[in-house]
DNA sequence: TTTGATGCAAATGTTTTGCATTGCA
DNA sequence: TGCAATGCAAAACATTTGCATCAAA
């Protein structure tokens, strides 16, 4: 089992080691989708894992963003969703019909970015991109 | 007065010349921010004009989104901004400090992102970039 | 007159918070 | 043991909706 790791991973991040916790880092870890809102999350800890409130899967991802174990992305939604911190910043695509999302990185862009960021005077700390479309898919391309 | 102009607009985009709507319109035409919550709306209403209810703010907004006189923004504040849509697509600068918002349009930019969608066999509707820093303003700079 | 627009209040959906209890360290 | 973490319910927001009334065309 992952535990320790997750233990380990907590510690380093002085946060305690709860089951709370370590639960909703097992649901990322595990999860086919890698981006999950709190009520995704909340749903997947009722079908599987043990019961935790839904104020705490809050408190949990919000903490969990601070320290950078999660990142968080507002999409169009209404609904922050969090993706595991894997390092490497991406952005997204976003499918506007069946909502699958893909992560790309444009180093052009963002090169781009801090040139205008200084052009106009800014100093630049996080962005957030999204491009909204439709993917591939046949019945994704025909609700056109 | 504007009036005229805003009734010939409203009929142009089909809907009823009616009083709140065209107090909205005023609003964002008067109003020295560009860029102006449903709240913020509501409030210029409350002080200066009429009285509508909230309600009809968002339903004027809303339905002003769809027909094009204005373009709606999500930003990380967890309300959408509205703002007149004045033809050219852009996109915008955040202060994280004072909260301005400094709009720009780069065509590298917008380019590069069609590659992207191309790339990964999505066809772009549309995109939403904001990027996050510090303006120049000696009490934002020194927020850090 | 007829259909669409409005106001109000109630409902919704998401996220936060107060507080007593629980449980890591 | 002590302080942080949790659960629950209530609160706080932002936004939407039902419905009776009103007004533009």
């Amino acid at each position: 089992m992952d535990m320790d790791k997750y233990a380990v991973l907590l510690k380093t991040k002085g946060l305690k080691v709860t089951s709370p916790r370590v639960t909703v880092l097992d649901i990322f870890n595990q999860s086919q989708a890698r981006h999950l809102s709190a009520e995704d999350v909340y749903k997947k800890v009722l079908e599987h894992e043990g019961d935790i409130g839904l104020a705490t899967v809050y408190r949990v991802l919000t903490q969990f963003a601070e320290v950078g174990i999660l990142v968080a992305t507002n999409f169009e939604t209404g609904k922050t969703t969090f993706e595991l911190n894997e390092g490497g910043h991406h952005d997204h695509l976003v499918c506007l019909s069946c909502g699958s999302v893909v992560e790309f990185h444009d180093p052009d862009v963002e090169a781009r970015q801090e040139e205008i960021a200084k052009k106009h005077g800014f100093k630049l700390i996080n962005h957030s991109m999204s491009l909204y479309g439709l993917c591939s898919k046949p019945q994704c391309r025909e609700s056109a």
